[in-house]
DNA sequence: CTTAGGG
DNA sequence: CCCTAAG
């Protein structure tokens, strides 16, 4: 949590020097696809502070990162340590930090012990998995993923166990951040990591695992919790939270126990893979219950995509619980069991689903806790216990709009519970609980809404694999992508929108200026008492393009067609934005052009000629050709423009 | 849900 | 940009 708030402090840092912060990305970028855990594109500031990659970025990375995809097993080692490190560098003083604050060093020691265990369990997984591949099983790429995630996990589950592991490369972190991941959820780049290190293990594991046996793990995958006695439950309980525990709701402590070995970064996630199956499998149904994931872990031949998703899926499910739980967790340090059953139910019910506003405030806000107000907007969900299916629905109804490839990276990203990603929607309303939250904490709230985002999008991606998305075929993205929520783009990190103008000016040219960087969110004060936020988010010159060519080839007024061809990439643009935008280009294009002759006059006016004067005349012939009424008696001017503009050169651009 | 228009 | 009405 705290961490996030340094994030949010960037907000100075609107990362002008996006063409750094690229560089960075850029950089990483390959070595990241390598790695699952990687996925996660971030942005490292100056201060060293990891900005979510924003779609933008993702996109833009996205060419490397699907080259990358195909080779990235040979590579992978090499990112992942290169990932570590700069993860390390980046965070690793917050992380410290919480892991002192963290558990205690008992519990640390029981941890380590475990970890170890796992560790020594995982080994053998890996060696078996090995053989299976020199066999020539088509996991190969997954089996790789695994043994470098376990390596990394190692070492940074355990920092003490460095001596042990064989990467010291791995800081102390990767452990502050298992513990604290477990006690607190807390900073960004703790969930980063460990979530990302969960998940990857997590979805390798699996997916190994289902290739050794596939039907077991299916059928047998809850059974096994089940079977435990209390007694052993409260034993796995006990080297899972390092405490011990008087609950005897087995149901409770199953669920306890699967989330946090799911989540919590790897060693739990590995040593639940690798001890039980069933746990795994456990978890999956109770938080995600989803048809997806069983598939995709059924499935032997997982396509490095599938796995991706699959791994996705497991995280997102895993983060979000874990946010959820750590947080329910955390609070109630008093120990009291009862205190912890209710938290985690609420933290079930949070999870459930945010609305779009909410979500969007919340990412905005950072807020760094959760609030309580959080339940409210669980209220709506049912509470009883959380049903897997309400989460997936839930989520799925908030982000439908949403769920674009960058929703996955979402899901990446959110399996970094802490990077502010929130996908943006855009026509969510705003809720009074919403705006009391944001006056609450501007900073909290990221985990939240993070986690919600992660387990919306992991449930819409889940759900399906979404034709939009599909088609956008960003697959590979997915993987990569971190997480990229639009939101913080906007909201939190000035930056993204550099980043995305950079994209998307870069290649043609460099926007004016201002404008990307800055988001502009501006609250407004409702009469109703409520805020709301606007954001801001200037248009690049590539996307009138883009929204003039598609005008052209669908007409104007078939926003959604266009925003289906032309933006699929684009997951903020709504189609009433791009109508919007379109709107905004007539009026200029006509109050541009009234005189004939003064194409470049029109510069000259205004020293801001954001627009190209070709792209504005284009408007025109389009607007006319739209109305294809010439002779529109309203207006001459632009009659007599449009006709202009005909005759020109306007006609060859786009 | 998608458009269109007003604010 | 946001919001709302209308198809």
């Amino acid at each position: 949590m705290e961490t996030v708030v340094g994030i949010e402090d960037n907000d100075d840092g609107k990362f002008e020097d996006s063409g750094v912060d690229r560089s960075s990305s850029a950089l990483s970028s390959p070595k990241q696809i390598s790695n699952p855990i990687v996925y996660k594109l971030v942005r490292v500031e100056g201060d060293g502070r990891l900005v979510p990659a924003t779609d933008d970025e993702v996109m833009e990375v996205g060419d490397f990162l699907e080259y990358e995809n195909s080779e990235m097993h040979v590579v992978a080692n090499t990112g992942q340590n290169l990932e570590c490190i700069s993860i390390e560098r980046s965070s690793s003083g917050k992380l410290r930090l919480e892991c002192s604050e963290g558990t205690a060093d008992a519990d640390l020691g029981k941890l380590n012990a475990k970890l170890q265990y796992i560790e020594q369990i995982l080994q053998k997984v890996k060696e078996e998995e090995k053989q299976r591949i020199s066999c020539g099983s088509p996991v190969h790429s997954l089996v790789n993923i695994d043994s470098q995630c376990s390596a990394d996990k190692f070492p940074v589950m355990d920092g003490k166990v460095q001596s042990e592991t064989p990467n010291q490369e791995i800081p102390s972190i990767a452990s502050s951040l298992n513990y604290t991941h477990s006690n607190q959820s807390g900073s960004i780049d703790q969930c980063s990591r460990p979530s990302e290190g969960g998940i990857e293990s997590g979805s390798s594991a699996s997916a190994v695992y289902s290739n050794l046996k596939p039907d077991f793990f299916m059928s047998d995958g809850e059974i096994c919790l089940d079977k435990l006695s209390i007694r052993e439950l409260h034993e796995l309980f006990k080297v899972t939270f390092g405490r011990e525990t008087t609950v005897k709701d087995k149901q409770w402590l199953k669920r306890r126990i699967a989330m946090s070995l799911t989540n919590s970064c790897d060693v739990s996630a590995t040593t639940f893979i690798i001890k039980d199956n069933k746990i795994v499998r456990k978890f999956e149904e109770e938080s995600s219950g989803n048809m997806n994931t069983g598939s995709l872990i059924s499935s032997e031949n997982m396509t490095e995509e599938e796995d991706v998703n699959f791994k996705d899926l497991s995280a997102a499910n895993a983060c979000g619980l874990d946010d959820n739980q750590v947080v329910s967790e955390t609070r109630p340090e008093n120990g009291l069991e009862d205190e912890n059953h209710q938290s985690e139910q609420r933290a079930a019910k949070r999870i459930r689903r945010p609305t779009k506003r909410y979500i969007e405030e919340l990412s905005e806000n950072e807020s760094r806790e959760h609030n309580p107000k959080l339940s409210i907007s669980n209220k709506n969900m049912g509470l009883g216990h959380v049903s897997p299916t309400s989460y997936v629905r839930a989520a799925r109804n908030v982000f439908s709009e949403v769920r674009t490839y960058g929703t996955r990276f979402d899901t990446l990203g959110g399996s970094d519970v802490q990077i502010p990603c929130v996908s943006r929607i855009r026509r969510s309303h705003p809720r009074k609980d919403i705006a009391s939250l944001l006056k609450i904490h501007p900073t909290g709230m990221c985990k939240t809404a993070k986690l919600s985002n992660k387990l919306l999008d992991h449930s819409s991606d889940a759900d399906s694999e979404i034709p939009d998305k599909a088609l956008k075929s960003r697959m590979p993205a997915k993987l990569h992508q971190p997480p990229s929520s639009e939101p913080v783009k906007e909201k939190h990190c000035p930056a993204i929108g550099t980043i995305e103008l950079q994209q998307e000016s870069r290649p043609k040219r460099p926007e004016p200026p201002s404008h990307t960087s800055d988001d502009n969110i501006v609250t407004v004060p409702t009469a109703k008492g409520g805020m709301r936020r606007k954001h801001h988010r200037a248009w690049t010159l590539v996307e009138v393009i883009k929204l003039v060519e598609g005008v052209s080839r669908c007409g104007a007024g078939r926003w959604s067609e266009i925003k289906r061809l032309s933006f699929a990439s684009y997951s903020y643009r709504t189609s009433v934005d791009l109508k919007d935008k379109w709107r905004n280009l007539l009026k200029a294009s006509f109050a541009l052009t009234p005189a004939p002759a003064d194409e470049g006059i029109n510069l000259r006016k205004h020293g801001t000629a954001p627009i190209p004067e070709k792209i504005l005349l284009r408007v025109r012939e389009l607007a006319e050709m739209n109305s294809q009424v010439p002779s529109n008696s309203g207006s001459s001017k632009l009659a007599a423009e449009a006709g202009r503009a005909h005759g020109g050169d306007t006609s060859g651009y786009l």
